[in-house]
RNA sequence: GGCCCGAUGGCGGAGUGGUUACGCAGAGGACUGCAAAUCCUUGCACGCCGGUUCGAUUCCGGCUCGGGCCUCCA
C-alpha cells in the first residue's frame, strides 16, 4: 500500500502526474502562507489542512519530507497591484501598534490555529522580512534582463519570459491591456500583467517597514518573497509547490515568471523551468453567501467554532470529507455533522483498545483488502473522502483482531492526522462558551437524578432531566460521558 | 465584456458507460423505566433538452441555474 506510487494533479499541466523526485527519496515541498495582518478565517486553514495532509502522506510514503510554510510580514497592497496601502501598514494604522507587533501577533494567531487543527510543524516557517537582503540579490540578478524601472518602483516585465501565465490558462495578451478590464490605474507599466518587484515609497512619506535598494527606498513586491524563499530554501527546482487556488490567477504566474527570470530557464512545457515540478492547489471552502473573505468584516474564526462547542479537529473532519479540489460549502449543520462523525470514530477506536469486540473467527483477507483500498486511495490525487469511508469499514470489521486493527488505524491517522489514537470521547464533548450551568452543577444535578431512578422516582429524575434540557444539558444514560452540551 | 468551473438523495460529499461510496439527518430494531447516547439494519438522488451507444448520472452539443477569476485574498 505504501509503495503505490503517488499520483498528484498537476496544475500546470492540468493532468495527474506521478509523483517523482527530484532528489531520490526527498520530498521538498513549498506552501504559500498567511499575510499576518489579520486573523485567518477557517477557509484560509483549508490550505494548509490540505498541504498537512500532502506532507503527512509523502512522509508515510517514506520521503525525507522537508516543508516550507512562508509568513507573509510585508508587501500585500490592500487595493490593486500598485496603489494600494501595505495591509500591514494599514493594520498598524488602525491600532496605532508597531507594524512589527501586529505581524508578530497575528502570526502566533495562525500558529494556534495550525496547532489545533493538528497541522504538523513545518521545517521552517519562513518570514518575509528575514529575507530582504536576499531578494534584493535576487531582484538584482534579474533587473538588467528582465525588469525597468517606473515612478512606482522596479517592475517586472512579463514578455520577457515564455509561456506567461500558463499555470493560470489565461490568454494574456502582455501587450494589449485593452478590453473590459476593470484594472484601473496602468500607470506607465508596458504590459497590463507586469508586476512590482521592488516598490519604492513615495516622495515625502515613511513607512515603517521599508528598506534601501538599488532602487531607491522601499519594499519588496508580493510575489518576490515566494521565489526567493523557495529558492534559498529548498533550491530550484523542488518538488511540489501549493497554495491556495486564488494564487493560480496571479500569485503563482508571477512567481513562476520570476523564477524562469533567475534561472535563466525557458519555456513551461518543461515544469521544472518554473522552479517546481509540481504546482498544487486547493479549492475554497465557501459558504452559502459566497466565498469568505478578509475584507468583508466579520468572517468565520476557528476560535469562534471552538467558542460554539467544537472541537477544532471536527473542521479538519469537514476538509477531509471533501476532495481538496473541490469547493466545499460550509454550515454549521455540516461542522456539527463532521463532529459526530469524529465521535463515532473515535468511540469504534476506543471500542477496539478495550478489546470489545472478540474475533470469532479471523478473516485477514478483509483487513488486507481494506489496507489496500486506503494505500489506492490516498495515493490517488489524496482521495481522503474515500480513505475515511475505508477506515470506518476496518473500524467495524468484526472478523479481526482488534490489535491488529487498532495498529492499522495509527498507520492511518498518521495520514488523516485527526489524533485517533489519543483523542477520547470526552475530549470531543461540546464545550460552548457561553453555558448557563456549570459543570458541577450538573454533576451534582445528575447525582440526584440516579437516586432518584434507583428509587424509582421516575417523576423526579424526569423532572431534573427537563430542567438540564432547559439549560442546554442533554442527559444520555448509556454514553460513557453521562451528559454532553446540546448544540446551539 | 473576457476566461473558467460546477449542477448528484433532506443536507454535505464521493464515484462510475450497465450492480450508484460514505457521513449527518430520517425510518425500523437492539438496549433503556422512558428518553438520549451507542450499536445493527434501512428508505431516498444523478438540473433541463437533444445526440452518440445495445445501454448514459457518467461521453458530445445546446439550454437554464449557481459560483469563481479578470483587483488584495487560502
Amino acid at each position: 500500500m505504501r509503495d503505490t506510487p503517488l499520483r498528484l494533479f498537476n496544475s500546470l499541466t492540468r493532468e495527474i502526474e506521478i509523483f517523482t523526485p527530484v532528489q531520490e527519496g526527498e520530498a521538498r515541498v513549498y506552501t504559500c502562507g498567511p499575510t499576518v495582518y489579520n486573523y485567518p478565517h477557517i477557509g484560509n486553514m483549508r490550505a494548509y489542512v490540505f498541504a498537512d495532509v500532502l506532507g503527512r502522506t509523502l512522509s508515510w510514503k517514506g520521503f525525507d519530507l522537508t516543508h516550507i510554510i512562508n509568513i507573509t510580514d510585508v508587501g500585500h497592497l490592500t487595493d490593486d497591484a500598485d496603489a494600494g496601502e501595505d495591509k500591514l501598514e494599514k493594520a498598524a494604522a488602525e491600532k496605532s501598534q508597531s507594524i512589527w507587533d501586529i505581524a508578530q501577533h497575528y502570526t502566533e494567531a495562525f500558529k494556534a490555529d495550525a496547532r489545533a487543527l493538528n497541522i504538523r510543524e513545518p521545517a521552517q516557517w519562513s518570514v518575509a522580512t528575514d529575507y530582504i537582503e536576499e531578494m534584493i540579490e535576487f531582484a538584482k540578478s534579474i533587473a538588467d534582463r528582465h525588469c525597468y524601472q517606473i515612478d512606482g518602483g522596479l517592475y517586472f516585465d512579463v514578455s520577457t519570459v515564455e509561456d506567461y501565465g500558463r499555470l493560470a490558462r489565461v490568454v494574456t495578451d502582455a501587450k494589449d491591456s485593452e478590453g473590459e478590464s476593470r484594472i484601473g490605474d496602468v500607470s506607465d507599466k508596458r504590459n497590463a500583467a507586469d508586476f512590482a518587484i521592488w516598490r519604492t515609497t513615495p516622495p515625502g512619506e515613511t513607512r515603517q517597514m521599508e528598506w534601501d535598494s538599488p532602487w531607491g527606498r522601499g519594499a519588496p513586491g508580493w510575489h518576490l518573497e515566494c521565489s526567493v524563499m523557495g529558492e534559498k530554501l529548498l533550491g530550484f527546482p523542488f518538488d511540489i509547490h501549493t497554495g491556495g487556488i486564488d494564487h493560480r490567477e496571479i500569485h503563482h504566474p508571477n512567481e513562476i515568471a520570476q523564477n524562469q527570470a533567475f534561472c535563466g530557464c525557458g519555456g513551461l512545457s518543461d515544469a521544472r523551468n518554473s522552479g517546481a515540478n509540481i504546482w498544487m492547489h486547493n479549492n475554497f471552502l465557501v459558504e452559502r453567501s459566497g466565498k469568505m473573505s478578509k475584507s468583508a468584516g466579520e468572517f468565520l474564526r476557528l476560535q469562534l467554532l471552538i467558542d460554539k462547542g467544537y472541537h477544532p479537529l471536527a473542521y479538519r473532519m469537514m476538509c477531509l470529507q471533501a476532495h481538496y479540489r473541490s469547493e466545499l460549502e460550509f454550515s454549521w449543520e455540516g461542522l456539527g455533522a463532521a463532529l459526530t462523525r469524529l465521535k463515532r470514530i473515535v468511540m469504534g477506536v476506543e471500542r477496539l483498545r478495550e478489546n470489545a469486540m472478540l474475533a470469532t473467527e479471523i478473516n485477514d483477507e478483509e483487513v488486507a483488502t481494506l489496507c489496500a483500498f486506503f494505500g489506492t486511495a490516498i495515493s490517488d490525487d489524496l482521495k481522503t473522502p474515500a480513505v475515511l469511508a475505508h477506515l470506518e469499514e476496518l473500524i467495524g470489521l468484526r472478523r479481526a483482531d482488534p490489535s491488529e486493527l487498532l495498529a492499522i488505524v495509527a498507520d492511518m491517522d498518521g495520514v488523516l492526522g485527526l489524533d485517533l489514537m489519543t483523542l477520547s470521547r470526552s475530549d470531543l464533548r461540546i464545550r460552548p462558551k457561553e453555558a448557563q450551568i456549570g459543570e458541577e452543577e450538573i454533576e451534582a444535578e445528575l447525582i440526584r437524578r440516579e437516586q432518584a431512578r434507583a428509587l424509582k422516582d421516575f417523576a423526579t429524575s424526569d423532572a431534573i432531566r427537563a430542567s438540564l434540557a432547559a439549560k442546554g444539558v442533554e442527559v444520555m444514560d448509556g454514553d460513557p460521558l453521562g451528559w454532553e452540551w446540546k448544540l446551539q
